[in-house]
DNA sequence: TAAATCACTTTCCTTTTGGAAAGCACTATA
DNA sequence: TATAGTGCTTTCCAAAAGGAAAGTGATTTA
């Protein structure tokens, strides 16, 4: 007969997993981070510095972006008009995450390739 | 007159990054990798572990990840038939990325909730 | 007056993701 | 024969994400 059964808790690890996800999940939101963290401050070198992205999409994230506290949009009103994103200090939390994923990155290409 | 300028380079950080997201993105991934890593192994028992993933949502997302090589499909073939679902030793690589995106979301659950 | 620069915005469209509800195939037991 | 358990699949649909291309408005220089 079959031995009843019941599904392990996870729920303390799911939740804050989520969290983050809701935050942070979409394909554009860590390479802009990353883009701005190297020194990349206005609207066109961002996107340059980011294959494929457009200039929609890049508005769209810098927004949610600035929402989340994580970046800081300013505007010098010089000739031209300038406006320069820079990192908030709570982008630096997300560090660990972006070497963490870089890490794995590099290493499932080597696995990849080399299968 | 205007300073010439030019974007920073950050390509080698944003192409391993996107090589992760290509596989780990969306909504359901990572807390199917935690539901079976705390030993969820049949499809109903990851599903309830899980608040608000379907069946259908959870059958295509163990697709992909056995695709990936991070999961391992086993048929038991005992009355009821059993199918479970268990890591590959690939999926212990990312444990790391797991543990800081928990780390985060308990610290941004704090952060959003204490303001 | 025309052109250039910058930082976007707008429109239109396709693709992807997610979700609710029901159904199905198999086997075994009552 | 009817019912139950398991692991899905199917259908239909809505919402979100993504992309191409062109346009906008403010300003200043030629």
């Amino acid at each position: 007969m079959p031995v009843k059964r019941g599904y392990n808790d996870c729920i303390k690890t799911i939740i804050p997993v989520r969290d983050f996800l809701d935050v942070m999940s979409g394909k554009w939101k860590f390479p802009i981070i990353v883009s701005i963290g190297v020194g990349n401050d206005r609207f066109v070198d961002i996107q340059e510095s980011i294959p494929g992205i457009t200039p929609k999409v890049l508005a769209k994230e810098l927004k949610e972006l600035e929402k989340h506290q994580l970046i800081k949009r300013t505007v010098l009103s010089e000739y031209p008009v300038k406006i320069i994103y820079t990192h908030e200090p709570y982008a630096d939390t997300l560090t660990p995450i972006i070497y963490a994923m870089k890490d794995w990155g590099i290493n499932h290409r080597k696995k990849v390739i080399g299968t």
